[in-house]
DNA sequence: TTGTAAGCGTTATCAG
DNA sequence: CTGATAACGCTTACAA
């Protein structure tokens, strides 16, 4: 009759049943307690909140997890997080989401769809409550892994048509046509586009795109340059972009960029050949970082809705976890902000 | 005898049973075979792996590390997630941690002890495998929680006495001795230190320690201004400071701020008063920004070491999570970049 | 090399 | 409102 003890690890964790001992009730009081104080009576209640007090308990999520079959985390993929952008989305979405015990899982895919979906997939072995990606670009095996979870996800930065769920963002073409607009209307008319990493930024992509639509809209000429530079020392790679730009089409008189950062680098290079900002050309930038307007010209650009898309994301995540219906699409908008580098005296650049 | 049947939710997952059966083999082999591949015969292996991918199995990490008593995860607290500089040391962490199969649970303190607090108490619960805090300040509570639970922890970009346990980083108040050294040999002989945030950024306060420690020291002077920006729009609180210090003090010669960003809005508002930089007064920034070395005047700067941390932060706390014994103390350095804003042509400036 | 079975610390169900 | 007790899906000690 060998009572065969197992020996285990012992794992020297305080435990729920350590403080259902101590306070002399059972674990699943202590439980219920813990998850729906209210239906405790409060003598207990007490007695509980003193054991857990007194032995330091913390309870085991990881426990918890699996026996509810859920966790109270979400995975969020952004495609990097040096940029300022994204970090402010998440930022928000972190202080509205933690208030709900939400806790967020992050990943930076680097703008690759290989990296993003072997994000979402070490992601989902936390069978995470909801999955929220940047842009609506995805591997084939994203969407489908995504699609069959049934769990909320929700796009943020971008809006477009083939949603997997809900998306929150706004649109970049439209940005790019507003860009061209005001260009043009402060008498531009030869504009090009000068962008990091086009080839795998889509929205930088897409802003170019509506730059290019409204020149053929509003010029009735296509011809608008798009130049892609590197993807390090943005600065740098823009000066050098502005020069072969130049040396091919000597008459550009206004350019786009795809960040604030390329735009203070054209800055300088145009400086430094003694072009004038914006008379000669006018230059007009994306992201309103914190610098661009405290240089000098400061800088025309476009301000995303960075914060409001991470605070309009977790309210989504909310909603929809609380069962509630969400909108499936949140247009934010954006602002142009006009500067000195495109603001033309009048008078000077009427053609 | 009522054999009663406990109707439980049916977690319609696929799990580690399932491909068992599939393959015809035992859970446990599966679970071998997933962890120790090459303890498991080929022949098994390749049934197993074609169960896996036919059903497309997904382990679940949460009843892992419940059985297991530990997990994959890595919390870690910043200060600020917008902060690119802390950005670049968490996204090098995860990338080479995600490559053992660690994931980073992330959290940002907004320079509060008491957020700190609160965010590794939410991460205990996780049983994480080990955390990263920024700095060496936290609370009572914070070092309790961390020094009792035996985790290999690391604070990061920080050195000084204290420590829970390893520390990566540099000094900010040699960086601060550095700044003041080269201002002063750049013929600078009144020194100010503008820096955002002061009162809550540990590290900027030490670095501004250090400047006033070299004034002392090189000057015997002790007079060295020390202003708090708010923390909010740096670039035009620095306009501010900078207008409000050359009230008080005209013959200010030389500036040292805590960030670029800063010292960017200084030259901002020099340029529209009409101050020389930097024959009327040398700047100096720190972090090394994007735009730093592309705006006119380029900003002097102190490069921390931004990737370095993450990456001997990761190669740290591999270490100690194998077992092996790892350095205390990583002293990373930093570097001092001479640009525009104080370099002084030799002859206008020595007294 | 493979299988058996005992946990890991919770939550959910259901009976009192 | 409270308490037994059976899952949750996996790892691990140990036996075969």
């Amino acid at each position: 009759m060998s009572s065969q003890q197992r020996s285990r690890r012992s794992t020297k964790r305080v435990t729920m049943t350590d403080v259902a001992k101590l306070s002399g009730v059972s674990a699943s009081t202590v439980s219920l307690y813990l998850r729906r104080p209210a239906e405790v009576s409060d003598a207990l209640g007490r007695r509980i909140q003193n054991a857990i007090d007194t032995l330091g308990y913390v309870p085991n999520l990881m426990a918890g997890a699996l026996a509810a079959a859920q966790t109270r985390v979400i995975g969020v993929v952004v495609p990097s997080l040096v940029n300022s952008m994204f970090s402010s989305t998440v930022s928000r979405m972190q202080m509205a989401l933690s208030h709900h015990g939400y806790q967020l899982l992050l990943g930076h895919s680097e703008y690759s769809e290989e990296q993003e979906e072997s994000l979402v997939r070490a992601f989902m072995s936390w069978s995470p409550s909801a999955m929220v990606l940047t842009g609506l670009q995805h591997s084939r095996e994203t969407r489908r892994i995504l699609t069959s979870s049934a769990l909320p996800v929700v796009e943020m930065w971008e809006l477009g048509s083939n949603a997997l769920d809900t998306m929150v963002g706004f649109s970049h073409e439209d940005v790019g046509r507003a860009q061209a607009r005001h260009l043009i209307e402060s008498g531009c008319r030869r504009l090009a586009f000068i962008g990091a990493r086009l080839s795998i930024d889509n929205r930088a992509r897409l802003r170019a795109t509506g730059l290019r639509t409204a020149c053929q809209d509003l010029l009735g000429s296509s011809n608008c340059q798009i130049i892609d530079t590197g993807t390090d020392r943005m600065a740098e790679a823009a000066r050098k972009a502005l020069r072969a730009l130049l040396a091919e089409q000597p008459d550009i008189d206004g350019i786009v960029f795809s960040n604030d950062v390329l735009a203070l680098g054209a800055i300088a290079e145009a400086q430094a050949r003694g072009i004038r900002i914006p008379e000669d050309i006018a230059l007009v930038g994306f992201g309103d970082m914190d610098f661009s307007n405290c240089c000098l010209p400061s800088i025309s650009t476009v301000r995303p809705p960075r914060q409001e898309i991470g605070d309009r994301v977790a309210m989504s995540l909310l909603d929809s976890l609380q069962g509630k219906a969400a909108e499936t699409t949140v247009d934010l908008g954006f602002e142009l902000l006009v500067r000195e580098s495109s603001t033309r005296r009048v008078g000077l650049t009427i053609p």
